[in-house]
DNA sequence: GTCTATAACGAGATAGAC
DNA sequence: GTCTATCTCGTTATAGAC
């Protein structure tokens, strides 16, 4: 299993799974029901005991990808690396993901945003909040220790960062390209450079 | 009338128009012929007569977006200003598409990607290297001059702005705010920052 | 918890009159 | 060039048997 793609498990969570991967790949309004149920070998009725509309379907499924996430954030934290090797594993977390073919969850409903219910769209906000919060802290550290030199306050080098990330993500899929957002994730970490410590992109 | 949004005119520039802005706020799997009769006060059927489906409206929507852009960024150029002042009227055009609630059609396009025909996937790449070849002329320019000092080659950080402006673009509409765009436009345009002349952000 | 069956509606698209 | 009428299929969703 990696970082923050699917796992095994019960229909719910198979559900969750063949939803999740077809809203990171053909949006939230190009896919249906009877895609998933297709590919479960279930039938669509079933599929409406365990999540009783699209629109409870798809908060789930924002909530458990914000749950990976934040706890892939954790054991970054956790493995206790400086400021710019933190950076450099988040971005790694990205590059899994459109590795698998897919997009951030989040930065596809961000397109699809106005189409979403009210939960959805508060819960997509709710983790672009978190990311940013998390990066604003990890350039805040850098900067205190010299690793980072940001211009600008952390949590608009976070802004700035976390767009840049979901903008090479969002390009790099129409040209079959993974490197395009790696390439453009070590200039944006390389631009966050500070005067002590060496760059590490992976 | 604005840089690259709608005009006015005959019915299939007025079909055109109302299919382009609900592309550019709900996504191609978002709206249905029936959301552009109702606004145009026609049938669906008369849609077809113009667009016989909904893949040639969709091609016909990034042609015609393409060739706006093109004749926004030859003004650009003919206007004569110097490379960071080209960059910003170049960001300038995103904010006003923003501004008017709107994603950048193309960006749009990129998040359902997997869903379009294949003709209208060559259109949209064809639109992101029309871009990125503009400005890493601009950058090429840029750097001959002294005006700018990309860091690494041209292309590569023409990859990286329009990356970054797109993925501005993307987050800026989720949060209703639109300087959440300007802020990271003036922060990369920053970043490309040379020894010899002053930044405008506009 | 999963099924069959079906409702109720919306989608893209076409035929043919005017 | 636009209309009415219709087709066919896909969509979300529900009722009720097993």
């Amino acid at each position: 299993m990696s970082a923050v793609n699917q796992a095994e498990g019960d229909t719910a969570t198979r559900i969750l799974d063949s939803a999740e991967r077809l809203v990171q790949t053909r949006g939230f309004n190009g896919f249906s029901y009877a895609d998933i149920a297709t590919e479960l070998g279930v039938t669509k009725a079933s599929l409406h005991y365990h999540f009783a509309s699209k629109a409870e379907l798809g908060l789930a499924l924002i909530e458990r990808y914000s749950e990976r996430f934040e706890g892939a954030l954790e054991r970054i934290d956790e493995a206790g690396g400086e400021p710019p090797a933190k950076l450099a594993a988040y971005t790694r977390i990205f590059a899994e993901v459109l590795r698998d073919g897919r997009n951030c969850l989040c930065g596809m409903l961000a397109a699809d945003f106005e189409t979403l219910s009210e939960p959805m769209r508060a819960a997509v906000v709710a983790f672009f909040d978190e990311n940013e919060e998390w990066l604003a802290r990890v350039l805040a550290d850098g900067t205190a220790d010299g690793s980072l030199q940001p211009e600008g306050s952390a949590r608009e080098t976070a802004q700035a960062l976390f767009g840049g990330l979901e903008g090479a993500m969002l390009l790099a899929r129409p040209y079959g390209r993974v490197d395009r957002f790696e390439d453009a994730a070590g200039r944006l970490l390389a631009s966050l450079a500070g005067s002590r410590a060496a760059q590490a992109t992976g």
